[in-house]
DNA sequence: CTATCATATGAATACACATTCATATGAACG
DNA sequence: CGTTCATATGAATGTGTATTCATATGATAG
């Protein structure tokens, strides 16, 4: 047997060392919800609950460059979050699919929780 | 009435302006889900999904320092996404509540239904 | 084909933040 | 108390990334 050093947790490190998913999957799963980790790809997926909206109406609704909006469009995309159709000049963005409305739905609830305990203080 | 410049959408930009959440709110969301954003956290808060555990054992099982894990440890339970007790000299941190769990669903089925669609490709 | 509108994009800048290193706190034990 | 173990924390460093600026693409109208 190994001399056991000071505070030995080594059994119950390999088992969760076996079960934890891979770093691959971890790694996706932290790069998704850096996505939703800004402020303005927030205001983003918000403006874009109720109905699609071309890239100058998102702009100008947040106030903000077309350019920082596109940049950020344009990562949202790439991760599947929103998607695009095209009608003339004009490009019209919408969220991509209901998993978007349910992770921030779930961020929503913890958050209001939290006010909760903060009314206690 | 003022003259319509290219492509107006005064009208929706102001209807859409009433009814986004206000900055804080957005800013707290945006917040919260940059906390999960983060390879480190996140292997942090699966390790917790099972058992509680005390600091020394999560930086043998993520093979960090120590330290680095504590400065993390920190954000997570200033964010109440963890809690802790004392037990002597040890730590042990656990996860706050189960929003954690369903935040983390939330964006693991998102993964998988893109990974369906990378099986198509 | 040229001008214009809508959007995209590359490079540069500026800021946020994760890790490291050194050190501090704090409990238990002799 | 002084030492040791477990954890926390402050400052410094390095990296990632959001925005800006300038410019490119791409569609439409004339």
């Amino acid at each position: 047997m190994s001399e056991a050093k000071k505070h030995d947790h080594s059994a119950l490190v390999d088992k969760l060392h076996r079960e934890l998913p891979g770093d691959k999957k971890l790694c996706d799963l932290a790069d998704l919800f850096k996505i939703f980790g800004d402020t303005t790809r927030m205001r983003i997926l918000f403006s874009l609950f109720e109905s699609e909206l071309c890239v100058c109406a998102i702009a100008e609704l947040l106030e903000m460059t077309q350019s920082a909006i596109s940049h950020q469009l344009k990562v949202l995309k790439d991760n599947r979050l929103v998607a695009n159709r095209r009608e003339g000049k004009t490009i019209f963005y919408f969220l991509a699919d209901d998993h978007v409305r349910k992770i921030i739905e779930q961020g929503y609830e913890h958050l209001t929780e939290d006010e909760h305990h903060e009314k206690i203080i």
